[in-house]
DNA sequence: ATAAATGGGCCTGTACGAGGTCCATTGCAA
DNA sequence: TTGCAATGGACCTCGTACAGGCCCATTTAT
């Protein structure tokens, strides 16, 4: 009883100092399997590593992945569907399929709202990317494998081939987890993986247009043939003129929404 | 067994390549909660804030402080008892004692196990350093306000009368997170903070040096004038000069470290 | 001496989670 | 069509970790 909330509460220290040191310690805070799985998947998912429409891996093989049993992951599965991130089906072709991502009317004025709320967040997280992915193609352009370079080919043409916007963010995404790797650096690709999923929300509401696209297709190629050629300095000035553009586009969408307000639908 | 969650040390790589979708997750690891106890106790103790000879809160407190049970305090303890870190006195005016002697061999040694393992981590922690910190100088120079300038001359003043080294670390950290702070971006001074955590077990390391403390010192007062001069570019290079410097010093450390070994004392 | 505070054990109940089993469902192949 | 295979869903059981008691042994202050 009341056992586990103990556990998971940061509550309440009502020190008394009592002992010698002034020695301070924090209550130890446990995620629990499923919770922690769950966040590894909405990750996965918010970064768009899979695609609305696709399926995860079926709960037997996340339960080897995560190397947890089955019930954890259904029980993170159940969370996830809980917040309507995904859904089951069964049968020979079932699986869990990533819910179609709510791109619909009724979640953009959501998303403006969270995108407004998090506004100061959102100018942080610019210059914050600002000052780190083009330093980041610099040392790619350093220490790139040709798995690498590979990668960032494919994501590139997955760009070019795209169809949906979604699919279209997700191979971006892809191009600019897949240079973080590069670097051979993990902290750096935690960090470029955390930048990307901040700017997330953000980016859906970038409007669609093929000459928009085509540009950033075109500087991802600069950018490529830089890192290719080890050419850091290169590289360093085409991710700060690409970083430079999207950040305007995001910067046009907010003054945007700002002038127009929140609408309801 | 044992595996609960993760809440450390998500090391990057490693494929898994099975399903459907290209979706690669990790196998989850997580710490008991003795271990976290002894492991947050052994950090107390290597930054010194409970000095040798001093005693540790009772068991019963720690339980309170931690959240935990006193099995699990007194399961943590032996930990440290066994690594001969602590001693148990019983009694009136027992408790557990750090122990007085060599720090120098047993608690480094601990840390020096740890830096080693987190080697390739720390390497990365560096270059991320790298390239972010000196741009967040830049920044600074062009945002800072009088409230950060008072801030970091604070740290300075508290490096120089620091009589300890955990002291005059401290007020190093402070220097730092006070510059971030000047940026007014909240997402750098969280990437500050979060390198100087991971940086702290190898400073730890460090040599014990006057003259070693007063270069710091000079470095950071030239940062700080170019700060409050508004000179972004000098701030910039000071920065790098300081970060290089600093690099240096640790990674003098971890190569004495590797032709040494870890040893007995 | 007595009392108080300490570490040292021990016992028990409980929650978590691994591993297994047995479904119900569904689509693919024979 | 008729299996059959692969899936999610539900359960059960066991082992482990751990909280929260309790009592004991030890030491010292009163």
């Amino acid at each position: 009883m009341a056992v586990k909330s103990a556990r998971r509460r940061t509550s309440a220290h009502s020190n008394g100092s009592s002992s010698a040191a002034g020695v301070r310690f924090e209550p130890i805070q446990q995620l629990r399997a499923h919770e922690y799985v769950a966040e590894q998947i909405r990750r996965h998912i918010s970064l768009r590593l899979v695609k609305p429409g696709e399926a995860l891996p079926a709960e037997r093989e996340l339960a080897t992945m995560f190397a947890v049993g089955r019930p954890t992951i259904q029980h993170a599965l159940r969370l996830l569907e809980a917040s309507g991130l995904v859904e089951a089906r069964r049968g020979r072709a079932g699986g869990t399929f990533i819910s179609p991502q709510d791109q619909d009317s009724l979640a953009v004025d959501g998303l403006i709202v969270r995108v407004m709320r998090d506004r100061k967040e959102l100018e942080d997280v610019l210059e914050y990317r600002r000052l780190l992915e083009p330093a980041a193609a610099r040392v790619a352009a350093g220490t790139r494998r040709t798995a690498d370079l590979t990668a960032m080919r494919r994501a590139i043409r997955g760009m070019a081939a795209a169809t949906t916007e979604p699919e279209y963010m997700r191979h971006d995404t892809d191009f600019h987890i897949a240079l973080a790797r590069a670097t051979g650096n993990s902290v750096l690709v935690r960090a470029i993986e955390d930048i990307r999923m901040r700017l997330n929300d953000a980016m859906i509401l970038l409007p669609e247009s093929d000459a928009w696209h085509q540009r950033i297709t075109g500087e991802h190629e600069v950018l490529l043939e830089a890192i290719e050629n080890g050419d850091g300095a290169t590289a360093q000035r085409a991710m700060e003129e690409h970083v430079s553009n999207s950040e305007q586009g995001l910067r046009a969408v907010l003054t945007a929404i700002r002038r127009r307000g929140v609408r309801k639908s």
